[in-house]
DNA sequence: CTTCTTGCAAATAATTTGCACTCCA
DNA sequence: TGGAGTGCAAATTATTTGCAAGAAG
């Protein structure tokens, strides 16, 4: 694969992906950059996304919304229990997965790479409010 | 929210839905019913999976393609090994979860209401592929 | 200099929307 | 009958691609 040459925009995007504790979109990026690149490409953002989603350097995600956004490797490890409500979110270490997989490689001849695990809950401070809300004569859109 | 009224359309797209063991897109279930319904509009099948979706009959799900996927609520609880090659797809019977779901409960005092959770690899057959792809003077370091 | 990159414009692909007509309850 | 549902065509949105000009090594 061909080497990633040093330019200013590719330094300008990875700044941008490194400075953005959030996964951000192609479209996020251009609007950051533009006015320090007045005639900086979409298409120039697309492409160096995708050419470091390749190379490994970042992470590549389709949200729900059906925008991909991208974010720097590191950032991208572990899996989360995540607040159903307030979006609190506690990093799981335990992860059970590693026996699952062997069996599955086993079983179904895949060579397993990785995996997404997610579980989804209230968080105790959501689960108390919501308590709260169900007496008898308080009632509150949230 | 209006009623749900009963068209030959709208149960065709329900059928093909809860005949499908994996998630389809609207193009899919357009295709599968255009001999069928020869004048169904694919907009018909985007409004129809929406209002399924709104009224929780059906799950919506952006893949890694981009491309929306429905399946029916019941089937909600199964994860899938997918092929990063050719996003081929198994389906992941046993679940390890529970008991990991239970732990995590005691221990940070959510109330855990599901999960996602896909594995990824690569299938016997992309396996293969590359195996064969693989050119004699290869490069040792990764 | 030669390959990798960029900007621009045009092309796709998936999904959405406006509107007149049709059909179910 | 009247509002919900449909088909069709045009509009949107995110992303991709071709190509000639420009920069990096």
């Amino acid at each position: 694969m061909a080497v990633l040459k040093n330019t200013k925009q590719r330094g300008a995007i990875m700044e941008i992906l490194r400075n953005s504790a959030d996964p951000v979109s192609a479209e996020e990026i251009f609007d950051s950059l533009k006015n320090e690149y007045p005639n900086l490409a979409l298409s120039t953002i697309y492409r160096n996304l995708e050419r470091f989603s390749e190379n490994g350097m970042v992470t590549r995600d389709v949200f729900n919304d059906g925008v991909v956004r991208y974010s720097i490797a590191e950032e991208h490890h572990g899996h989360y229990l995540v607040c159903t409500q307030c979006s609190n979110k506690i990093k799981i270490d335990d992860c059970p997965l590693m026996r699952l997989e062997q069996g599955l490689q086993r079983d179904t001849g895949y060579e397993i790479e990785g995996h997404t695990l997610t579980i989804y809950g209230k968080c105790p401070d959501c689960l108390r409010r919501e308590q709260g809300a169900r007496e008898p004569h308080e009632k509150q859109g949230e």
